[in-house]
DNA sequence: GTTGAGCGTT
């Protein structure tokens, strides 16, 4: 069970994106993907919690929400080709 | 700027 937030700045760090999270369940993980030729971050990012209670809510609560100047799209993540 | 890796031949 796992989290995707698109349309993320590029600025965010995974500390941010953890304390933002934070604030709705336990993350228990986060990670970046980032460009393998350039290694700036692709736009988007994946958060991990420890229940899909604490993932459901913070998908409700931050979707749409704006974020670091952009407008955050959480849903749950597709499963990794 | 919207779905994560790897470079392996079952």
């Amino acid at each position: 069970m796992s989290i995707y937030v698109g349309n993320v700045s590029y600025d965010a760090t995974e500390e941010q994106i953890t304390q933002l999270f934070s604030e709705y369940g336990t993350v228990s993980r986060v990670s970046i993907p980032t460009d393998r030729e350039t290694g700036r971050s692709r736009g988007f990012v994946f958060v991990d919690m420890e229940s899909v209670t604490e993932e459901s809510a913070a998908i409700d609560a931050l979707n749409g929400i704006e974020w670091l100047g952009r407008s955050l799209k959480v849903n749950q993540a597709r499963p990794r080709s």
